[in-house]
DNA sequence: GATATCATACCAACCGGTCGGTTTTCTTTA
DNA sequence: TAAAGAAAACCGACCGGTTGGTATGATATC
């Protein structure tokens, strides 16, 4: 294989086994060594790679969320109204909570380490306010769209941006405690008929 | 002193300690030596009185989370309606972020590991639930005494819920980056915008 | 003197990280 | 085109330091 392939492969071994391990067993729980193994290789390589053990969890914090930002912006691509794009994202959020649990645990563990350390915090702060832009974006098309009132977008936003931080947070915990899809829609259903243009 | 009383203070200058020691730095970082140099006490009393570290991390969970419920309770005992009522909760937002910053820290890790960990977990959920349950109550009363419109109690408090568990964390992560004390009372006025009666 | 409470010294395991050296790929040169 | 040297990629033993936990003895209370 070429040098920058292997390079690239090994890189993302390691960054996927330690994506799995940090999930698992969280990020001070998580031994260097541990990652190796499972990535099947050795410290050296690591360290090759990876300044430190730190480095390579700021490293996964940036590629996780980036893919997030994408998967957002996805469903952001349909052409309906406002409210009705809302709701369709709302009703995604089984799916995502079933089929991510281990990245969404990963995000907890971000936010843990960031409440700590200053490079983390920057580090995933960055990455949050571009998801409230996102919110504050989706509300200002809706309020000049007319389907949403003439509501403060930065409000708005924020009141979306809390409420699907608080419920991933607790589909986390309780993953089975209850049909998380039909309580996002309800609780999004709920926030929308506050922003809702009223004829 | 007496063998009993002497027992119990040690006990729980331990756990004062502890506590301390855990919000500032994060369970896996606090060594049990610096919890028994914060308290002054030899590593010989603290594994006499906590079998493990763990142990004694599962206690602390307990008695903090009844502190806070007990501290919720208190704000329930005036006797304004339920929207002010809420609102002046939400007011109180401000204050308990900044006096509490390190003990908030502390449920972040609690959160963390109850994601991993079983026993954590359902200690994390029961406490959880009643906070839960304390939304929903007060809905109940809104809609009972007219000042609310007779929305699904469940679906109101888990908005209600939702919404200041992502204030919480977003507070958390970013202290300075905002007025939390504005921006969760502006949340707040939304979602109870949605919920008020309307004549 | 018996028992509960604490202090001290200590240990095995593990941690993140380093380092000298080996293997694989790339580049130069003749 | 093939040998040879350089560079990149990787290996695994090793290090200083720290960790949770223990074994044993001292001291105060009963």
């Amino acid at each position: 294989m070429a040098n920058q392939q292997r390079s690239e492969a090994t890189r993302a071994r390691i960054l996927a086994a330690a994506a799995e391990a940090f999930a698992e067993r969280g990020y001070d729980a998580t031994g260097v060594a541990e990652i190796c193994e499972r990535a099947g290789v050795s410290k050296g390589a690591f360290y090759y790679h990876y300044q430190t053990k730190q480095a390579l969890f700021l490293t996964l914090i940036d590629v996780w969320l980036q893919e997030l930002n994408r998967a957002l912006e996805q469903t952001d691509s349909d052409n309906s109204t406002v409210p009705d794009r809302v709701l369709a994202m709302s009703g995604k959020f089984q799916d995502i909570l079933t089929s991510r649990t281990p990245q969404l645990a990963l995000i907890m563990e971000f936010w843990t380490q960031a409440s700590r350390d200053e490079g983390m915090r920057q580090a995933v702060l960055s990455h949050y306010r571009a998801f409230q832009q996102f919110f504050v974006d989706l509300i200002e098309l809706g309020v000049a769209e007319g389907t949403l009132s003439p509501i403060d977008p930065a409000a708005g936003g924020q009141v979306f941006l809390s409420l699907t931080s608080g419920l991933f947070f607790q589909g986390l915990l309780d993953p089975t405690g209850a049909d998380w899809g039909k309580v996002a829609e309800r609780s999004t259903r709920i926030v929308l008929d506050s922003m809702r243009r009223r004829e």
